[in-house]
DNA sequence: AGCACGCCGACT
DNA sequence: GTCGGCGTGCTC
């Protein structure tokens, strides 16, 4: 073959290049640019070279415009994988994303344009002067002198034709290596490191070279006759020992200090070997059930486990981990970012080790593109991670784990605004992984499906060590205010606390809202202080003295004069984490309390703190937001307090009570993990809602069918889809009828609905629940569309909206569309 | 997004 | 005449 065509994407944001250029492959470059690497194209008039990424290589070309040819190649391998690539094509696809925004997740993390290829010496012993050819003679010749370079540099020190052939050669033989980076520079951490010297001789041999009169140095030699290298660090750590000892058995010729590369690696290494523990009959056979599949090899197969808390989920987890790494393939875990705790990282990295690579939001942009590399390079087996990790780029993945099914957290609100549990499901499909879920709360989609026998689904009933599932008790807050009691402790919330902390019992405390109070208002006049930029009334937040908008992060100094009707009748309303951490204080000064949400766990580390004083019992009362929620598994937790479990049931969005019945049940979960019973108290101002009565009794089956049937009656997920086209920008008239163009539009592409139905399926114009955002208007059409329908709808909408084919005038308007998104506010 | 082309008004 | 204002349309 002489030449071949190349589907590029090249990098440019603005959207009318957003899409696949093709270009010509000929010469040195045909067998060396393949699917997934950097090139070099021309482009545009100007013929500006540009880098692109290499998405598919066709061997024919029906068009009959002029082809430009590719420049250059900037890898030696591919820097995302095929099928990487492909699961890429399907986001931009199913999402309705760019390609560029498609392609985002799956490229080193920064800019991909910034990578760059080293080349490295590796092993001159296997350089055979017989079987190498004259260019890599050349090539070896410059790299000898250099031991690591660049390959921009090596590539116009040698001018080899074509140095890709060269070096995949000399790298088949084992003599070069090629890594890549985000640098240009080589720079490398190095850490002094301590290597046992003599080779082959009985320890009291060696001993007797020491000599008795050094105790310590016979001690530092029997230690490193062991373990044959360690660092210096360790080393005086751990046999409390001096560098002045370390260098004189150095002089004895017994040892050798000497200079280890080291990788920057963000996991703490004294984290404790995680150990094993014997699966319970319960969680066994959910284990041999998984296991069975995957021996029997069928592949792609889905698995729910249905786990009530505390049921033992994550062993499980962890066994079918090693179960995959004895197959020799890679593994990654899905965790909400906000239980990327350290609970659950040492629990991974505590079994594994080094095996395992941790990603999460607080990693910097060198970390992450080191944790990344390691990944690329098969240097770890397992990722552990948020969302985005669903991308890690292995070349062998056997399973995705992903823990806590139902957070929303898994849907991505940025563009691509994938859902990683779709994203996991056809990854698994491409790659022939196996997908487990687990959950004690499953959102109603997946067990929806699970029930259609898409998914296999698992059952955990009973909670490890037979402990049981906290009491919980419903409070009803009006009878309380009917009582006299206006506090926001009930009487027996308050006595609860009480009794738990004469027993030293650790109590948590929930409440969904951060801040003092929730809104600022006028007694007079009935002001209300709303955000300059958004729709939304401020919160007062007393540790800084502000008024935050939660939307847009503006802080103001609260007012003490109304800006309205100048009365100094300025009151605070409602009721927000900090206030409830001020009246418990008040309440209980001689206790320990500590707050834990977004404004107290900003710094890091300081998140770790927290869980780790709780740990020690530092900490009698811990006040939270969702934060305390997830994942937390402290013994000594008998009592957890929901102060207003009306927060998420009052928003009007159809999946509140399924969120309020997710964090009732998961913040229960927290109490009486241990040898202790655990209770719950839960206030509420809606005591009757079905999907408070079914929290209360752990019953999630009748909480499912409620909320199914109501699915369905109300025409709502699963029975369809949702898409959400929200249309904004700053002229709010221009938005508005630009939404009702795009509205009319949409109805008159949709054929074969009756005409009647239409408001059923599409709904809208209307402004957005949330009118206004930073400075932007923002107007909302909401379409209902069932499966087989998706993809037409997906084409109507990419006409419309993205390639604007109606020709409508999308100056200063944007359009956010979100296929079945968390919410629709 | 860039970049070039092009059509029109203001200037040495 | 011709310089440059920005509106329009294309990029394999």
């Amino acid at each position: 073959m002489d030449k071949q065509f190349a589907q590029v994407i090249v990098n440019n944001k603005a959207s009318q290049v957003d899409k696949p250029f093709t270009y010509l492959i000929d010469g040195d470059l045909v067998g060396v640019v393949k699917e997934g690497m950097r090139v070099i194209v021309p482009f545009g008039i100007g013929n500006k070279m540009i880098k692109g990424i290499v998405i598919r290589i066709e061997d024919f070309f029906k068009e009959d415009y002029k082809l430009k040819r590719i420049i250059d190649v900037l890898d030696d391998k591919p820097l995302i994988s095929k099928e990487l690539i492909e699961l890429s094509l399907w986001i931009s696809k199913n999402y309705l994303s760019s390609y560029i925004d498609a392609f985002q997740p799956v490229l080193p993390p920064g800019d991909f344009k910034q990578v760059n290829t080293f080349v490295e010496l590796i092993n001159n012993s296997k350089i055979d002067i017989m079987k190498i050819n004259e260019d890599e003679k050349k090539l070896l010749y410059v790299i000898e002198n250099e031991k690591k370079i660049l390959l921009e540099d090596l590539k116009k020190k040698c001018k080899i034709v074509n140095i890709n052939k060269v070096l995949n050669s000399l790298e088949d033989m084992g003599i070069i290596e090629t890594t890549i980076d985000i640098k240009t520079t080589v720079e490398k951490k190095y850490e002094k490191w301590v290597r046992f010297l003599v080779k082959d001789i009985p320890l009291i041999k060696v001993k007797e070279l020491i000599g008795s009169r050094s105790p310590k140095q016979l001690e530092i030699g029997e230690y490193l006759y062991n373990i044959k290298e360690t660092s210096l660090k360790s080393l005086i750590e751990e046999l409390n020992t001096t560098l002045a000892t370390i260098k004189a058995l150095e002089k004895k010729g017994i040892i050798h200090i000497f200079n280890k590369e080291v990788n920057r690696d963000p996991i703490k290494n004294n984290i404790e070997y995680y150990k094993k523990h014997t699966l319970s009959n319960s969680q066994r056979k959910v284990f041999q059930r998984i296991l069975d599949s995957i021996n029997q090899n069928e592949e792609g197969n889905k698995f729910l486990i249905h786990g009530v808390t505390g049921s033992g989920k994550t062993e499980i987890y962890l066994q079918l981990v090693e179960e995959i790494l004895k197959l020799g393939r890679d593994s990654i875990i899905l965790v909400p970012e906000i239980s990327l705790t350290p609970q659950t990282i040492e629990r991974f990295v505590g079994r594994f080790g080094n095996k395992v690579a941790v990603l999460h939001s607080k990693l910097s942009q060198g970390e992450r593109f080191d944790e990344w590399r390691r990944i690329k390079e098969g240097k770890v087996k397992i990722v552990v991670g948020a969302r985005s990790a669903v991308f890690a780029p292995f070349n062998n993945l056997g399973l995705i784990i992903i823990d806590e099914e139902h957070e929303t957290t898994y849907k991505s609100s940025q563009n691509p605004k994938y859902d990683a549990i779709e994203v996991a499901a056809k990854r698994c499909e491409l790659e022939k992984a196996y997908l487990v879920m687990g959950s004690a709360t499953p959102s109603i989609e997946t067990y929806y499906n699970s029930l259609m026998g898409d998914i296999t689904l698992l059952k955990l009933e009973e909670r490890i060590n037979n402990t049981t599932l906290p009491q919980v008790k419903v409070i009803d807050m009006r009878q309380e205010l009917d009582n006299g009691n206006k506090s926001m402790f009930s009487k027996e919330l308050y006595e609860a606390i009480e009794k738990n902390l004469i027993n030293k019992k650790q109590i948590i405390l929930f409440l969904n809202r951060r801040g003092f109070s929730t809104f600022v208002s006028c007694r007079k006049c009935g002001y209300v202080v709303k955000c300059n930029n958004c729709d939304i009334s401020m919160t007062y937040h007393r540790n800084t003295n502000k008024l935050i908008c939660h939307y847009c992060g503006v802080a103001i100094n609260p007012p003490t004069i109304c800006p309205v009707c100048k009365s100094n009748y300025i009151k605070y309303f409602g009721v927000g984490t900090e206030k409830v951490e001020e009246y418990a204080r008040k309440l209980f000064p001689q206790s320990r309390i500590m707050r834990m949400d977004m404004d107290t766990t900003t710094k890091k580390g300081s998140y770790e703190k927290i869980l780790d004083d709780m740990k020690k019992k530092n900490i009698d009362i811990l006040i939270g937001t969702q934060m305390v929620s997830k994942g937390l598994d402290f013994k000594d937790v008998t009592l957890v307090g929901i102060i207003a479990a009306d927060t998420t049931l009052n928003l009007p969005d159809f999946r509140s009570p399924e969120r309020t019945f997710q964090l009732v049940t998961q913040v229960a979960g927290r109490a009486g993990r241990g040898d202790f019973e655990g209770k719950v108290i839960l206030q509420t101002y809606s005591p009757e809602h079905y999907s408070i009565q079914y929290a209360k009794e752990h019953d999630y089956i009748s909480y499912y069918n409620a909320e199914i049937a109501l699915r369905k009656e109300f025409l709502y997920p699963p029975f369809i889809n949702l898409i959400s086209i929200l249309i904004y920008g700053e002229n709010n008239s221009k938005v508005a009828s630009i939404a009702k163009e795009v509205y009319n539009i949409i109805i008159n592409e949709i054929e074969g609905i009756n005409k009647e139905d239409l408001f059923k399926y599409v709904i809208g114009p209307y402004p957005a629940p949330l009118e206004r955002i930073k400075n932007n208007y923002r107007w909302q059409i909401l379409i209902k569309v069932e499966g087989q329908y998706i993809n037409s709808l997906r084409n109507i909408i990419n006409r419309i909206c993205i390639l604007n084919t109606y020709n409508l005038n999308f100056d200063n308007i944007k359009f956010s569309i979100d296929i079945n998104p968390n919410s629709i506010l």
